[in-house]
DNA sequence: ATCTTTCCCACCTAGGTGTGAACC
DNA sequence: ATGGTTCACACCTAGGTGGGAAAG
């Protein structure tokens, strides 16, 4: 084609500014990069998780009329099990068999160029499980196994001839995870919590309120 | 075209099943119709407010494959204003001139014939304002003024091509309704918390409730 | 004993809703 | 005084999140 199709991982800054703590990220550096030096950790459950950083492509150089169907998947990144002992990742034997692909269609798929080049193109509605049955069309993975992300830019104007149509593949390393069903290192773990993004849990009750509470009685 | 077009607005029961009071909606019967005979009002607002019962269509008759861009407008129902006095809706002179027309464009448009029959069509992001100035493409309407929803189905491939395609337009009468800033009969008012769909606001403080609070001190 | 998974639940965000007093 | 409008706010739903105990 006359102009390059240009791909590019849209950054996702940190929002924290409250009392930065050791353990907390840095403003302005990208998310994805920060968890990839702690080593990246998506908590995989049975119904279903979001991927956090948020997945953003920012795309150009489409033919603006031509209808594009925009894709991710996920793949093994390599051929180990993993375990983490003594806060480090370590190899612990080879993988598990792979579990049945899926891929996630962007669910404006399919749309124009200008449709995908108009903003970011964000994926952050793709859920992970560890459900071998799930039938939600989630992305299965193994627990313990590290993965890579994949974007996919496929040239066709209806979903049914997906299969037949030429794919354009691009990879972000620094969007390599390991899946989780509970999160082991406690620094990517607080980093999550950190970045405001993610919606707190059950806070540890704060000790002034608790003795309210017990004096209800 | 060699198959009829057909198009039904589609029930809106009430859920409610809660000690039924007087005021309350019967149910199982079509939400519409129920306040169109006490004079549906719906509110409006500076910043948008959703229509209530929810406009839903269910289309049959379409080619699977053609374009189609589906639309709802709301015009003028007559040429007065009106006030509401003594339990009932009065003319009260003649209509304020009529604010610039908007149309709202379903947001699967366009889409073929085959996804608009799947399952009934919802407008229910379709907002309403009495803002002049409203930047965000809500339908404006005048207070106190009665109007008339319309549901059209336009052959289009895409939305550049609005202007020129060829409309046809269904009108449902039990969806007209009165436009106020505040409730003004109470009926309405409680149909529309019977009927469950509408999140309740801040209710009257339960005397027990309240009870405890003051002693709080 | 250790490691990993599962489950329920309190908490959070986002956004829609009527309240009631203030405003005009 | 009246009638209509505006506004901040408590409440609601829906759905995503980590906590922590319990189970495997």
């Amino acid at each position: 084609t006359a102009t390059p199709v240009r791909v590019g991982l849209v950054p996702c800054c940190g929002t924290s500014d409250g009392p930065t703590g050791e353990l907390s990220l840095k403003k302005g550096r990208d998310l994805w990069e920060q968890f990839h030096l702690l080593g990246t950790e998506m908590v995989i459950t049975k119904s279903g998780r979001r991927m956090f950083p948020p997945f953003k492509v920012r795309i150009s150089g489409l033919d603006k009329k031509a209808k594009y169907i925009l894709l991710l998947d996920i793949v093994a990144a390599d051929d180990c099990r993993y375990k983490f002992q003594q806060s480090r990742w370590l190899v612990a034997g080879k993988a598990d068999p792979e579990l049945p692909r899926r891929l996630y269609i962007h669910p404006d798929s399919p749309a124009p160029g200008e449709h995908w080049m108009a903003r970011a193109v964000n994926f952050h509605k793709l859920k992970l499980t560890n459900n071998v049955a799930d039938k939600h069309g989630f992305t299965i993975l193994n627990s313990m196994h590290k993965y890579q992300p994949r974007f996919h830019v496929a040239c066709a104007s209806e979903l049914l001839h997906l299969p037949y149509s030429a794919f354009r593949t691009y990879v972000f390393p620094e969007t390599q995870f390991l899946a989780v069903t509970a999160y082991q290192n406690d620094k990517v773990k607080q980093g999550r919590i950190d970045s405001g993004t993610s919606m707190k849990g059950r806070n540890k009750q704060d000790e002034r309120e608790k003795k309210r509470d017990d004096m209800e009685y």
